[in-house]
RNA sequence: GGCGACGUGGGAGAGCGGCUAUCCAGCGGCCUGCAAAGCCGUGUACACCGGUUCGAGUCCGGUCGUCGCCUCCA
């Protein structure tokens, strides 16, 4: 179990995850907002918190994996009326979809997927704790932060409330007693066609608070990490530490953990902006392995871009695992893997750097190429298997139907008799069943074209 | 305008004050009937200008550029 360290947006520096028990890690990621299937961009915080929790899991921590599902927002009203179908049926359908989606990618499942909608109860009190502590205020069925309240308010997002900008909010703002106070619980309005009882009437959570309720409830307070993408520092996670601090008078968590931004055409993929490529999409294109490839071969925190040369980059670059499957075999691997194992999980532990961790993957299969003859696996698969990429590893066992049986035998006579030209036509006529030849000392090879 | 991040060889992408990252592509070689795969070798890379230092992509300051947040957003 070795000591794993990782940016802190709070503090701005790289710091040691210190588990309030020894060996468990809670880990808290901010999910989707269910109102359409999710996007690339979605996706990426999903794979790096199920990464980051197999490491964890594989460096012997017990790990609580939180990620929820917002199934309560105006979007989904929007889109519900848009679709014609109610607001909650239409949430149940696109959570299935993500769950599906994420499914596709093969690297688990979160421990925990709470919804909004099931966390109401937890979400009334801890918003009634906040106005015991007058941090918050009813007014006219809507509740508001009061943001002036907290003294630590944009510690987290690194910005003095002076330099937020303040413009004229939309509906509502008259309600508020200061234009930097945000809701956190909105009266029903026309249209809407949910709503849930509470001591202020009928209506609905606001985005932040349901956070920082779903995260008590299930990892406890001042927990070890809590992530999401880096769009989500401010406002939502700034608003999220500010009233469960406010509330418990403790930290909501001990590491806040921002993944980078998925980019398409030099700009964020946003549902907003329109630019979004769907996961379910990408992943018919491009295949689980190559996607997962593609977000681990840049480190979490920077943006990647995305685009079809990246991807191919990245499904190129995993053949050379597939190449290697061929001369592993089921034992320890040899002295020289020790110092690159170590490396592997050295970078993992240092911020969760997996383009490294990939280097030496890489560097791992040169050796075993170089050393030549069969090489024990057991350390390679240990190191994939934490990226979820251990399938690489299995050779292709693709049944080779008896045509092309028959053509390989064919060509090993052409080649027998020196008849290069008509071995090279049978090499073609493999290749177009989708065959490649290769010829090794023990005689030639076919593998699947990918 | 405010706050922050980033700018590395043809492309992607790590990196530490002094040592070959790695992957894709190119070039040369070995191997091969020819290929493929693999291996070996190869590229005066660190936006620009100053400064600190015996020595700086690697630290400090400035300039330019890109991006993110400041409103819903993973």
């Amino acid at each position: 179990m070795r000591e794993i360290k990782l940016h802190d947006t709070l503090s701005g520096q790289v710091i040691p995850i210190v588990p309030r028990l020894p060996g468990r890690v809670g880990i808290y990621a901010c999910g989707p907002t269910v109102y359409g299937r999710i996007h690339i961009g979605n996706a990426r915080p999903f794979v790096v918190f199920s990464l980051l929790k197999r490491f964890l899991e594989h460096e012997r921590y017990q790990v609580t994996l939180v990620a929820n599902i917002t199934d309560i927002n105006d979007k989904i009203y929007a889109a519900a009326v848009a679709a014609g179908k109610p607001s909650q049926q239409l949430a149940d359908e696109m959570a299935s979809h993500y769950v599906a989606d994420t499914d596709r990618l093969g690297i688990g499942r979160p421990d925990h997927e709470p919804l909004a909608s099931e966390t109401i109860p937890e979400i009334i009190a801890l918003i009634e704790a906040l106005i015991e502590h007058g941090h918050a205020y009813a007014s006219d069925g809507d509740v508001y932060f009061a943001v002036r309240s907290y003294e630590r308010y944009g510690e987290l997002s690194h910005r003095r409330l002076e330099d937020l900008d303040q413009g004229e909010d939309g509906e509502g703002s008259h309600r508020k007693r200061d234009p930097l106070d945000f809701a956190l619980w909105k009266r029903q309005k026309p249209g809407e066609d949910s709503a849930w009882e509470s001591p202020w009437g009928p209506g609905r959570p606001g985005w932040h608070i349901e956070c920082s309720a779903m995260a008590e409830k299930l990892l406890g307070l001042d927990f070890e990490i809590h992530g999401g993408g880096s769009d989500l520092a401010f406002p939502h996670h700034e608003n999220e530490a500010a009233q469960t601090r406010a509330a418990r008078g403790q930290p909501l968590t001990r590491i806040w953990m921002h993944n980078g931004m998925v980019r398409l055409a030099q700009e964020k993929m946003s549902k907003s902006v329109g630019n979004t490529l769907l996961l379910n999409s990408a992943l018919d294109a491009y295949g689980r392995d190559a996607l997962i490839a593609y977000f681990c071969a840049g480190h979490y925190r920077q943006p990647i871009e995305f685009n079809d040369e990246r991807l191919a980059a990245a499904a190129a670059s995993i053949e050379r695992f597939r190449g290697v499957a061929e001369r592993l075999v089921p034992s320890p691997s040899p002295a020289w893997s020790a110092a690159l194992h170590a490396e592997f999980f050295d970078a993992l532990a240092d911020d969760f750097n997996t383009p490294r961790a990939l280097a030496a993957a890489f560097e791992w299969v040169r050796q075993a190429n170089r050393a030549g003859g069969s090489v024990g696996d057991q350390d390679l698969r240990d190191m994939l298997g934490v990226l979820a990429l251990d399938n690489l590893l299995e050779t292709q066992q693709a049944r080779v139907g008896a045509e092309a049986e028959a053509l390989l035998r064919d060509r090993e006579v052409a080649r027998g008799q020196g008849d290069w030209g008509r071995a090279d036509a049978l090499r073609d006529e493999l290749r177009a069943l989708g065959w490649e030849v290769r010829d090794g000392p023990d005689g030639p090879r076919l593998r699947p074209l990918s």
